[in-house]
DNA sequence: AAAAAAT
């Protein structure tokens, strides 16, 4: 155990530097820092204060024990990496000042196909000799600790390695070049659910290989299943065979530098739409054809009813972060696509549903989507929150301000190289965000802000400038709280708690990712009664210190836990809905101990899908925190 | 009650 969060910072952010530069090292091209012409206002005019040189290493990674997801984790992350250097690379060109660039940079005039997502230096062949190098120390033994759980007819056995797999010559080229060496658990489950054609609802992680888990055999499918003559019903319709839904603007953008990356050289053409951007661009993206359209709710809708997209010829669905797709704020629009388009009825079309949390109410509404589907639930190695470190701390409302910039503060002063970590902040409303980065921004603090109510161009800078560590403080509601893979992220602070113990889950999730540990802080008052006993609940499955003064709110919260009931009952969603009648109320150490991997089989008679549905209560407490 | 998502 930590002794203070100072220190835990400060070994953030050690592990943190350590990694990056052993990135840079391996991959070679990312040496140079992203510059962001993003000035806060109270740095304007000043001298930007000078690059740190080469950062002393201080302290390798500690407890890597746990580095087998930080294996796979760390492709992603490396991934990650490269694609913000093709990006600066993109804007060093035209420098910063287009909006929208993110395209206009990289993708112009049809180039997209023989532009290489991986940059210029890449060649697979070369890049295997990296990929023991770089992976040298990593524990893959780890994989096997990791419990899964499947339940349906008939389960597909894992595979262990991706040669067994057979997902083609260029698809293997690319898994090279992302330095994929082994496929991680949700992987090694989903991939073969999935080519076998089956149905799946799956929990994991995000920064597990998740994206990869449902790409693979999307572009290994089209590509076998060849590209059929598409209808010609009219000249501008396009007719995807993918579909790939998601909650945010942002990790659509990130879904579809992924799966691009993935299709490479496959001639799968991968095509992502959202909104707050213009149109024009995306509809000559669709017009030079699509074969995966990765996309956000609202602006497919606008294309179906422009009929410039037709879903009639779906072969894959795939929903990410799917139970928040199915929350009530987004259920309408998604029944709206999956039922009352031309999309071809469940059990014809081949329906994929991920998210780290998964409500049994959620799951009980995703079955209308699914037909005899697996339910699989992969959890972290050891327990839950292993690599982020939680801490609870009692502020008031109007003192809220204050001790966030104490906790900054000494965070500056524990920098490994002058620098700040990078932390995100978590606040309930887009007012309090603004309001929040104006002040930080005032009294010394370089932040930017995420919200819905910033424009497209702002939001994607904002980004950005975080990633890049320009403003290495970012103020954010939950639109960013969702899936979105930012490497080096040290703290996250919960300046408002949000009122569902799901959301604190994915938020804190973004930190302690790709093998690092994470620290997550959360400002509790009078005004987050609600989440004081999942909260103190979920503390405690994950082994983190509890304050007494948490414990006594938590048994004074009312039985039930009032409107989080959505959460209250499967909070991790790691069980089977469809099981509720095994009650396994304290089922945490059942399911560490229990069921193990190794096929993980339970086979689980599901005797027709969806319509058999046990809305039995209370149980199904998973292991803790997936993702 | 808030956030997200089309214009």
């Amino acid at each position: 155990m930590r002794t203070s969060w100072a220190d835990s910072v400060a070994s953030a952010e050690a592990e943190n530097v350590g990694s990056a530069s052993s990135d840079n090292n391996g991959v070679g091209s990312t040496a140079r820092p992203t510059k962001s012409t993003y000035i806060p206002p109270h740095l304007r005019n000043r001298h930007q204060s000078s690059e740190p040189a080469a950062p002393s290493l201080s302290g390798p990674p500690s407890s890597n024990d746990r580095l087998g997801f930080g294996g796979s984790a760390s492709g992603s992350r490396i991934g990650g990496s490269r694609q913000d250097h093709g990006r600066s690379g993109g804007y060093g060109g035209g420098g910063r000042s287009g909006g929208w660039n993110n395209r206009g940079a990289g993708w112009d005039r049809g180039r997209d196909e023989r532009l290489n997502p991986f940059g210029n230096d890449d060649d697979a062949s070369v890049q295997e000799e990296f990929v023991e190098q770089e992976n040298t120390g990593i524990n893959f033994d780890a994989y096997e600790d990791i419990p899964v759980e499947t339940s349906g007819d008939n389960v597909p056995p894992p595979v262990e390695t991706f040669a067994k797999i057979d997902l083609g010559k260029e698809l293997n080229a690319n898994i090279r070049r992302c330095k994929y060496v082994k496929p991680t658990p949700v992987q090694r489950h989903a991939i073969p659910i999935s080519l076998a054609g089956r149905d799946l609802m799956a929990c994991a992680q995000t920064g597990s290989g998740k994206t990869a888990a449902f790409c693979f055999p999307i572009i290994s499918g089209i590509m076998r299943g060849g590209h059929p003559q598409r209808p010609s019903r009219g000249l501008r319709t396009v007719y995807p065979l993918a579909l790939i839904l998601s909650p945010t603007r942002e990790l659509s953008m990130q879904i579809h530098d992924e799966a691009r990356k993935f299709a490479y050289q496959t001639g799968v053409k991968v095509v992502v739409v959202y909104g707050g951007a213009p149109i024009g661009q995306q509809l000559r993206e669709l017009d030079r054809g699509v074969d995966i359209l990765v996309a956000t709710p609202g602006r497919l809708v606008d294309l179906l009813e422009r009929a410039r997209v037709s879903l009639q010829m779906i072969r894959y669905l795939a929903l990410d972060e799917a139970d928040r797709m199915l929350d009530m704020g987004f259920e309408p629009q998604i029944r709206k696509i999956v039922e009352q388009t031309d999309m071809p009825a469940r059990g014809i079309r081949q329906t994929m549903l991920f998210s780290a949390t998964f409500p049994k109410e959620i799951q009980r509404l995703a079955s209308d989507f699914l037909s005899n589907y697996i339910f699989l639930a992969v959890g972290r190695v050891g327990s839950s929150t292993d690599l982020i470190v939680q801490r609870v701390e009692f502020v008031h409302e109007a003192d809220k301000r204050s001790h966030l910039m104490d906790l900054l503060h000494a965070q500056k002063a524990n920098g490994v190289h002058g620098k700040q970590a990078l932390t995100l902040v978590f606040v309930e409303t887009k007012k309090g965000a603004d309001a929040l980065e104006h002040f930080l921004s005032m009294n010394g603090f370089p932040a930017t802000s995420i919200h819905g109510d910033r424009t497209q161009q702002e939001r994607e800078l904002a980004l950005r400038s975080f990633k890049s560590g320009n403003t290495p403080i970012l103020v954010a509601t939950d639109v960013a709280a969702r899936g979105l893979d930012i490497p080096h992220v040290a703290h996250v602070i919960n300046f408002d708690l949000p009122n569902d113990i799901d959301d604190y889950v994915h938020r804190i999730g973004r930190t302690g990712r790709a093998g690092k540990t994470g620290l997550a802080t959360a400002f509790f008052n009078e005004g987050s009664m609600s989440l004081a006993r999942p909260l103190a609940d979920l503390m405690q499955e994950s082994n983190q210190e509890v304050p007494d003064w948490l414990v006594r709110y938590a048994s004074r919260a009312a039985y039930g836990g009032g409107r989080n009931r959505r959460s209250g009952g499967g909070r991790f969603g790691g069980r089977d809905f469809r099981r509720e009648s095994s009650f396994n109320r304290g089922g945490a150490a059942d399911y560490h101990g229990g069921n193990n991997n190794h096929g993980g089989n339970n086979n689980y008679h599901n005797s027709g899908g969806p319509s058999n549905n046990n809305s039995g209560g209370g149980g199904g407490y998973g292991p803790s925190a997936w993702d």
